[in-house]
DNA sequence: TATTAAAGTGATCAAATGATCAATAAGGAA
DNA sequence: TTCCTTATTGATCATTTGATCACTTTAATA
């Protein structure tokens, strides 16, 4: 009979063992926050919490890691230019960017991490609220201002009531992931009706205040 | 001279004492999160680190107690009358409202105890939740049903894509509060503008799409 | 097969931290 | 003033936990 394979299972390549352990370290700190204990990331890899030291000089280098691997690879430069090609309807266009945004981002770890990051004071996560700002509600204002002939942002620069307009409408979406990943309070998984439907107010009720806040 | 008054400084009732501790630890926590010390939140009491076990058992029923404070004391049932008072413009209920519940929500130690309990898995935060839902979304969609001679809800239930609508207005109104205490990429204080610009395209918005979800 | 660079481990240190308890002292009652 | 309840404290314990290091083992290479 074999030996039971529970063993001699080690000795993966430098790039290999550090990929491993930034995975596993996503999924732990996702469930446990960030005051999850080394010991117990390298239980669930399988390897003696020392070696975590020989990948990493201490926790926090980690925890830095962590951070760099969520916030990262998820967002796509082609959704710049999806919001802005005009060839299509404004309706169409925010509908297929929030569909394609909420499936990459609604997920456990990534939004649980990302409101780690903020108690952490990290300021990583300021700098994708910036990225949402410049990429996305910056572009939303410019085309609802195009759609009803409203001046351009090179000649009227787009004020703070507009931008909090784009912000109610992300933040409210960016809402649902909270009471779903935070705190369970949301049981359903599929969130494209909801979505329509806050797109379709926005598009409905916003030309109304943009334009009195426009007018001089 | 007389002694430098540093010393003596004690004894105080069961009663004071304890609420001020609980006060202090409100602040404590609010700032560095529930991982704080003990240590650390005697030193900022004057008292010794053992005294803070007279009080209360362990370390978690002082979590726990900081909790009850901070999600009791800062709902108004009047608000619920408020939001139901057809005598006056659904428009303004809803200022009043929002102007209201963010004045007495919007406070640092609020937000952060609030997004900390989420984290620590506590369902305190989704009895809050669901008193939202109940006592201010419940009200916003029958009130807008009303004001456009929809069904009433007591025919016709409020259906799902309605509350995720209101749920979606209040998401975006509470993400404010959010990027301010949490990630403190707001550097505002007064949201009055933002609320009722928001309440604006809601109420300029949800009508068309409620008419279209209440249509056979 | 022998050599060797480096991946991996177990033992252990040191500091942090929640909790305990015997001793102290404040201050109201007698 | 004296007594006595109890609020308060300092010393200390027991665990947890991040980090270190000398030693072991793997597997590519000559």
């Amino acid at each position: 009979m074999p030996q039971n394979k529970v063993k001699k299972r080690k000795r993966l390549s430098r790039g290999e063992r550090e990929q491993q352990i930034v995975d596993e370290a996503v999924k732990y700190f996702a469930e446990v926050g960030f005051g999850g204990q080394t010991r117990e990331l390298a239980r669930r890899l399988g390897i003696s919490q020392s070696l975590l030291f020989r990948y990493f000089p201490t926790k926090d280098d980690i925890v830095k890691r962590v951070y760099e691997e969520v916030y990262l690879r998820r967002w796509k430069p082609e959704w710049e230019d999806l919001l802005s090609d005009r060839s299509r309807p404004l309706s169409d266009r925010l509908n297929q960017f929030y569909h394609e945004y909420t499936n990459a981002i609604f997920e456990f770890e990534w939004v649980r991490i990302l409101v780690f990051s903020g108690i952490k004071g990290v300021t990583l996560y300021q700098q994708y609220l910036k990225l949402i700002h410049d990429k996305v509600l910056e572009r939303i204002c410019t085309e609802l201002r195009a759609q009803h002939n409203f001046p351009e942002p090179a000649k009227t620069p787009i004020t703070d009531r507009e931008f909090d307009l784009a912000w109610n409408l992300h933040g409210g979406i960016f809402y649902i992931a909270i009471r779903k990943f935070i705190y369970g309070s949301e049981k359903r998984d599929n969130f494209d009706a909801a979505i329509e439907d806050s797109i379709a107010v926005f598009l409905a009720g916003a030309p109304t205040v943009f334009k009195s806040i426009l007018k001089k």
